[in-house]
RNA sequence: GGGCGAAUAGUUCAGUUGGCUAGAGCGCCUGCCUUACAAGCAGGAAGUCACAGGUUCGAGUCCUGUUUCGCCCA
C-alpha cells in the first residue's frame, strides 16, 4: 500500500549533507584527491536535460571516488555567457523602452549584474534538487573579479608572447547582434538557393564574361573577375578589364587558380571583403577592398542607388536590375550550405573588420602530443579521430567581440604617439610618450576565452594558491561532444600554455539529449523539460537512475518521460524490500538503530578485510568479518558455519560477484553498465529469488534473528554500491538500517571482492532455480490454478544426485509453492502428469485428472521439435573434423555435453509422448 | 566534397579479445490483489542481427563493397 515518496526527503538529506561540511575535501584521507570543475552552466539560462544528465554522470564519479577514501572536490561554477545575456537584457530594456546604445554602457551592465543576480540561484538551485555534491563555498563566476584577473592575466601574457595580434580580417559578422563571432559558432543549414549567371560586359566593347554567384548583392563589392590562369580559353583575357554592370566600375580579369574552369562559368567574381576565398585572392594580387553594406547588413553608398536597401531585398532588386538591362543569364536552382549564427539564427556575413586574434598553432601542438601520449584519455576513444582532425587544421581564433556583456580587453590606445599598451593594471600614462590621452579598447572577449582557463581559474590562478597545487591536474571532465572544439581542445591549450600540464587526465563524452522525435533538446525548441518538474514528479533519484543506467556511454539519448518510471519503480522496489527486512529484524528483536558517529574505516579492501577468514574453511565467520567491515559494528546473532544456507551462499556469492563487476565497469568508466548490474542484482536475484526462499525463515520465530542478517548485509553493501547514482533514498534506508552508523555518503565503498565467492553453491542454486523454472512452466502452461499446491516428482538416473536434490527439496517446494517434492532415482513413470526435463532431472507435475492430455501432448511435441533441431546442430559441428581439429578443447567439450544433454532430453520426451499416446 | 558514427524483437538499446541454442527494459499476450512491492509477481509470444561478397572449423562480432539514417568539418 504505502510506496516510496521522495518529497521533502532529498531536499532534506541535501542539508544535512551540506551541514556536516560533507562537500568539502577530506584532506585526512591518504590518496590522491579525485577533483571535477563543473562545465558552467549558462548563469542566465535554466538546466536542460543535457545538463542532467551531465551533472549526474559528474555527481556519480564524484560519489565514487569519494566513497572510494579519496579527498574528493567539485568545484561549482557558472558561465556569464556574453551574446545570450547581452541578447536577454537588450530585450528587456526595448521592453522598457530604453535603447541600449542610448543608455550607455555604465546602465546597461548595471542592468545586466541584477539579472544575472536573479538568475543565479534558479540555477544553482537546480543543481542542488539534482543533489550534485559540489563544494559550494568554492564556488565561481566567469565574470567575477578572481576570473576577471586570470582572463586579463591571460590575455597580456599572450600579448607580450606575440600569439595575440590585431587585424583587419575578414571575420563572421552577425548583422543581428552586431558583433564578429568564432568560426565554431557558425551553423551551417542546407538552403535552398539559386545560382545566377550574371552578364560582365568588357570595357573594351570586345565581349563579355558570364560569372555564377549564390549571392549577386555582393557584386557591389567586386574588385576583379578571376579565370585560372591554365585555362586554355579564356586565361586569353586576363589583362583586360569588365565594366561592373549597375555602376560602371571598371575592375581587372586577373589570373588565378582559386577559379575552377570545371565549374560554373569558369570565371568567378572576386568581392574580398565579403567572401573568405575571395579575400585570400585579393591578397595575393593587392586588389582593394570593397565594402558594400553596413554592419546591419544593409546595403551603404557603393551599392549606389541599392543603397539603404537589407542585402536580401538588394538582391531581388539587384536580380530585376540586371534582367531589365539584359545581363542577367542563366537562373539554376541550387542547394547549398548556409551558415547562421547559433545563438539567434541569423544568417552570417562575412565581413571586413579590425578584430583581435589568437594564433592558434604553436598552442594546439602540446594538446595533439598529450591525446596521441595517452596522457589525457578520451572516451570513447573515437573522437581522438575528430579531435586531431580539427587540431591539425586549426585556424586563428577571433576572440573579440562587439558587446559590453563580458571581460573588457585589456588594452589602451594612446592619442599621443597611437601607441598600444596591453597591461593587467590600467596605465595612468603612455610608456613611450607619457601621454594621459589613454583610451581602452570598446570590445571584450569571446566568453570562451574565460571558459578555457577553467580548470585552473576556480583554483585560484594567477595567484600560487594552496587550491592550485593541490588540486590541478583535475580528474575528469564531462561533457558532450559538440563543445569538443569551443572547450574541451581550447582548455587543454590553456593548461599546457599557461601551467605547462594536462588540465584534466580524463574526458568523458556523453551523448546528446534528444526528444521522442530525435530532436536535440534545446529551450528555443521548447522540448526540453523543466528537470524541476521532473524531480517533483519522480524524485531527483529517479532522474538520475534512469539517465545513467539507460544511457549508453557517449551515445545520444532518446529522452521520454517513460524512460523516467523505470527509475521509480526500482526506487519502490528498494523501498519494499527493506520494510520487509527490517519488519524481520525488529520481530526478531535484535537491537535497534543508535545514533552514533561512523565506526567503518573510509576504505574497504575486501580481499584484506576478510583475508583471515575464507569462506571455503568457515563461512561463518566469513560472514561476520564481511559485516564488521561493511558497517563497523558487531554482528547481533552469532552465525556458525552451518547457519548459512544454500541461498544465503548463493545470494551472498551473487553480492560479491556484483561488487566486483561494478568495480570493473566504473574503472572504464561504463557507468551504465556498473548501475544496470546492481539494478539486475538487486531486482532479479536478490528481490526475486533470494528473498522469496528466506521469507519462510524470516517467518520462523526461532531462525529469523540469524536468518534475517543475511539480507540486510545484502541491503548495506547495494545501498553503497547504489549511492553514487541515486544518493537520496540510498542515505535515507541507510539511516534506518540498525547496524548502520554515519552518513552512507562517506562510508567505504566495498572493492577487490573475490568474485568467485561460494562458486560451487551458485552452480547448484542454479540448478534449484531452472527446476523451480520448469515447474512454473508447467503449472502455467498447463492451467494448473496458481492456489492449487500440487506434488512433484524428481526423477534421477544417477544415485550420487539423489541426496543434494533431497536436500534442496524444501527449497523447491518454497519457491514453486508446491505441497510437496520428491526424490527418486530410476523406476516407473508416474502418471498421469505433466513433464519437463532440466538437464539430467526429469521433473512431474502430479496432478490426477487436472492434466489436460492434449495440451500436454502439444506441449511435448513442440518442445521436442525445439530440441531436435539443436541436436542437429551440435552433431554437425561435431562431425566436422575442422572444428573438432581447430576449436578450443573447451569449446569441444562444451559442445558434446550440450549435445550428451540435449539427447537425454529429447529421449525422456519422446518417451513420454508414447506414454500419453498408449494411455 | 572530406571525416565520424549508427543499422539487432513492435520500440529503445546491450551483446567488450570471433565460440550464440542472440539478451534486457518498455510494449504485447496469459494467469495471479500469493500479509514488502499491481510503481508488483509468475509464465509466454516475438529477430533472415540493413544488403552483397570475403576471411575462418565457426561471423551479430573481423575485412571489402552497397544502401539508408544521423552528426561533424569544408
Amino acid at each position: 500500500m504505502a510506496q516510496y515518496s521522495p518529497e521533502g526527503l532529498e531536499e532534506r538529506w541535501y542539508d544535512r549533507w551540506e551541514n556536516a561540511g560533507l562537500f568539502a575535501p577530506d584532506e585526512d584521507l591518504p590518496g590522491a584527491p579525485f577533483v571535477i570543475t563543473l562545465p558552467p552552466p549558462n548563469v542566465t539560462g535554466i538546466l536542460h536535460m543535457g545538463h542532467c544528465l551531465g551533472n549526474a554522470i559528474q555527481d556519480t564519479l564524484i560519489r565514487w571516488a569519494r566513497m572510494r577514501g579519496q579527498p574528493t572536490l567539485w568545484v561549482p561554477g557558472t558561465d556569464h555567457a556574453s551574446i545570450a545575456t547581452e541578447q536577454v537584457v537588450t530585450r528587456q530594456m526595448a521592453a522598457d523602452g530604453i535603447d541600449k546604445r542610448a543608455a550607455g554602457r555604465e546602465a546597461f551592465l548595471e542592468r545586466a549584474w541584477v539579472w544575472k543576480e536573479k538568475t543565479h540561484s534558479r540555477i544553482t538551485q537546480q543543481i542542488r534538487r539534482l543533489g550534485c555534491s559540489l563544494d559550494w563555498k568554492r564556488e565561481a563566476f566567469t565574470m567575477d573579479e578572481a576570473r576577471n584577473r586570470a582572463v586579463t592575466e591571460a590575455f597580456v601574457r599572450l600579448k607580450e608572447k606575440g600569439l595575440i595580434y590585431r587585424d583587419v580580417y575578414l571575420v563572421n559578422w552577425c548583422p543581428h547582434c552586431l558583433t564578429a563571432i568564432s568560426d565554431d559558432e557558425v551553423e551551417y543549414q542546407e538552403l535552398q538557393g539559386h545560382y545566377w549567371h550574371l552578364i560582365y560586359p568588357l570595357a573594351d566593347g570586345s565581349g563579355q564574361v558570364t560569372v555564377a554567384t549564390t549571392r549577386p548583392e555582393t557584386m557591389f563589392g567586386d574588385t576583379a573577375v578571376a579565370v585560372h590562369p591554365s585555362d586554355p580559353e579564356r586565361s586569353r583575357l586576363i589583362g583586360k578589364t569588365v565594366l561592373l554592370p549597375l555602376t560602371g566600375r571598371e575592375i581587372p580579369i586577373i589570373g588565378d587558380h582559386h577559379a575552377d574552369p570545371e565549374k560554373g562559368t569558369g570565371f568567378v567574381k572576386i568581392t574580398p571583403a565579403h567572401d573568405p576565398n575571395d579575400f585570400q585572392v585579393g591578397r595575393r594580387h593587392d586588389l582593394p577592398q570593397v565594402i558594400c553594406m553596413t554592419p546591419e547588413g544593409v546595403m551603404n553608398e557603393s551599392a549606389g542607388k541599392f543603397a539603404g536597401l537589407d542585402r536580401y531585398a538588394c538582391r531581388e532588386a539587384v536580380v530585376a536590375a540586371l534582367g531589365d538591362e539584359g545581363l542577367l543569364g542563366k537562373v539554376e536552382a541550387q542547394e547549398h550550405q548556409v551558415g547562421h549564427h547559433d545563438r539567434c539564427g541569423t544568417i552570417i556575413e562575412p565581413y571586413l573588420s579590425r578584430q583581435w586574434f589568437l594564433r592558434m598553432d604553436q598552442l594546439a601542438q602540446p594538446a595533439v602530443k598529450a591525446v596521441a601520449d595517452g596522457e589525457v584519455m578520451l572516451y570513447p576513444e573515437r573522437w581522438i579521430g575528430v579531435f586531431n582532425n580539427w587540431m591539425t587544421n586549426i585556424r586563428d581564433w577571433c576572440i573579440s567581440r562587439q558587446l559590453w556583456w563580458g571581460h573588457r580587453i585589456p588594452v589602451w590606445y594612446c592619442d599621443g604617439c597611437g601607441g598600444e599598451i596591453a597591461a593587467v593594471e590600467a596605465p595612468t600614462a603612455c610608456p613611450d610618450c607619457g601621454g594621459e590621452a589613454l583610451r581602452r579598447d570598446e570590445d571584450v572577449l569571446d566568453t570562451w576565452f574565460s571558459s578555457w582557463l577553467w580548470t585552473f581559474s576556480p583554483l585560484g590562478w594567477p595567484e600560487a594558491t594552496a587550491d592550485l597545487k593541490r588540486y590541478h591536474p583535475t580528474s575528469v571532465l564531462v561533457t558532450a561532444a559538440d563543445i569538443i572544439f569551443f572547450w574541451v581542445a581550447r582548455m587543454m591549450m590553456a593548461s599546457y600554455e599557461f601551467l605547462g600540464e594536462k588540465p584534466f587526465g580524463e574526458v568523458l563524452f556523453t551523448g546528446i539529449v534528444r526528444d521522442d522525435d530525435g530532436r536535440k533538446m534545446s529551450k528555443s525548441l521548447g522540448n526540453s523539460p523543466d528537470p524541476i518538474d521532473l524531480i517533483d514528479k519522480y524524485g531527483a533519484d529517479a532522474l538520475r537512475c534512469s539517465l545513467v543506467m539507460l544511457t549508453p556511454t557517449g551515445q545520444d539519448i532518446f529522452f521520454s518521460e517513460a524512460t523516467l518510471e523505470v527509475g521509480r519503480n526500482f526506487c519502490n522496489k528498494i523501498f519494499q524490500a527493506t520494510k520487509l527486512v527490517l519488519g524481520t529484524w525488529d520481530e526478531a528483536g535484535l537491537p535497534a538503530r543508535e545514533e552514533a558517529p561512523a565506526t567503518a574505516p573510509r576504505i574497504l579492501d575486501l580481499q584484506k578485510a576478510l583475508g583471515a577468514h575464507d569462506w571455503h574453511d568457515d563461512a561463518g565467520a566469513w560472514f561476520t568479518e564481511l559485516w564488521e567491515a561493511v558497517f563497523g559494528t558487531p554482528l547481533p546473532a552469532n552465525v556458525g558455519d552451518e547457519d548459512l544456507e544454500l541461498a544465503d551462499r548463493w545470494v551472498l556469492g551473487r553480492l560479491m560477484r556484483t561488487v566486483a563487476d561494478y568495480e570493473d565497469a566504473m574503472g572504464r568508466r561504463r557507468l551504465n553498465d556498473a548501475s544496470y548490474g546492481v539494478f539486475n542484482f538487486f531486482r532479479h536475484e536478490f528481490c526475486d529469488w533470494y528473498l522469496e526462499a528466506v521469507k519462510s525463515r524470516m517467518r520462523d520465530a526461532d531462525a529469523r534473528a540469524v536468518a534475517v542478517q543475511v539480507p540486510v548485509l545484502v541491503l548495506g553493501v547495494a545501498y553503497k554500491l547504489l549511492h553514487p547514482v541515486m544518493p537520496f533514498i540510498t542515505e535515507e534506508l541507510w539511516s534506518w538500517l540498525p547496524p548502520a552508523r554515519g552518513f552512507l555518503m562517506v562510508s567505504s565503498l566495498p572493492e577487490n571482492a573475490g568474485a568467485e565467492t561460494f562458486a560451487a553453491d551458485q552452480e547448484r542454486f542454479g540448478r534449484v532455480m531452472e527446476i523451480v523454472t520448469v515447474i512454473r512452466n508447467l503449472r502455467n502452461e498447463l492451467d494448473v490454478a496458481p492456489g492449487r499446491r500440487g506434488r512433484v516428482l524428481l526423477r534421477v538416473p544417477d544415485p550420487d544426485q539423489v541426496d543434494d536434490l533431497r536436500e534442496d527439496a524444501a527449497e523447491i517446494t518454497l519457491l514453486s509453492k508446491l505441497e510437496e517434492v520428491t526424490v527418486v532415482c530410476g523406476g516407473d513413470d508416474p502418471a498421469p502428469a505433466g513433464t519437463g526435463v532440466c538437464g539430467t532431472v526429469e521433473v512431474f507435475l502430479l496432478m490426477a485428472g487436472l492434466v489436460d492430455l492434449d495440451k500436454e501432448r502439444q506441449r511435448l511435441t513442440k518442445e521436442l521439435d525445439k530440441v531436435r533441431g539443436w541436436i542437429k546442430g551440435c552433431e554437425a559441428k561435431l562431425a566436422n573434423e575442422k572444428f573438432t581439429a581447430n576449436a578450443p578443447a573447451e569449446v569441444v567439450r562444451k559442445q558434446e555435453e550440450l549435445l550428451a544433454e540435449n539427447r537425454a532430453t529429447a529421449e525422456t520426451l519422446a518417451q513420454r509422448l508414447m506414454a500419453l499416446a498408449e494411455g
